[in-house]
DNA sequence: ATAAATACCTAAGAATTTTAGGTATAAAAG
DNA sequence: CTTTTATACCTAAAATTCTTAGGTATTTAT
């Protein structure tokens, strides 16, 4: 799996991302779906990913639909209009910081 | 500058990369390489790189040796053997999480 | 009947970093 | 020549983010 450190910092653009491409979704959901298009690589758990939730919502990113399924209650998030704007910041500054290591790190990561 | 959340996890990686070029180096020499070959994107505090160091070393990856430059003392840092095997650790590590990163956020970086 | 999967949650602690200092020497600028 | 900037080391308090390790409850598989 991977390294844990690296993935600090990167939980809430994966979140931004995948509800930029999925309408809503609620947070088991985002985990199981993190581990399967990561190939099992990134393991998004609970413990980190409620807390980064329920903040990325009162920051007003995101939105949320308690929808009853069953005798459950599941709870939908979706992005906001200020959420779908930080998706693109988000992105746009993943890309800087993975170019700005390869300047350091160098050989193109290929070797 | 970068996002600072990103940068969290890769500063070790960051420092045996640079040690394992330039057989040894000390502390502020690090931090203004950095910046210099980021293209003034990544800037390593002071108050993050020192503690850094010296984890490093009382974990057995670096070595050290004081040299006298006129009054100064300045604290060379340099690779064991240790701190040499897990350049390529790191390295690879960083690989695989950019990989599973570009898993999930897809269109290959490019848009 | 029991275990595993689904689905939510929190709280204590660890790890790493920021912020904001402190000390002191050497070089540049006014 | 004195003040600022750069060099060079350091630490400690607070913030952030995450892990670990729970807890609850429903639903599906064994």
């Amino acid at each position: 799996m991977i390294d844990k450190g690296l993935l600090k910092g990167s939980i809430k653009t994966i979140v931004l991302k995948l509800l930029s491409e999925h309408q809503r979704m609620y947070g088991y959901e985002i985990c199981q779906h993190v581990k399967t298009i990561s190939q099992e690589q990134v393991i998004l758990t609970e413990g980190a990913l409620y807390p980064m939730l329920h903040k990325m919502e009162a920051d007003g990113l995101l939105l949320t639909e308690k929808v009853r399924v069953g005798n459950r209650v599941r709870k939908y998030y979706q992005l906001s209009t200020t959420g779908t704007q930080e998706v693109t910041k988000k992105l746009e500054q993943f890309r800087t910081y993975v170019e700005a290591m390869q300047l350091i790190l160098q050989p193109k990561m290929t070797n």
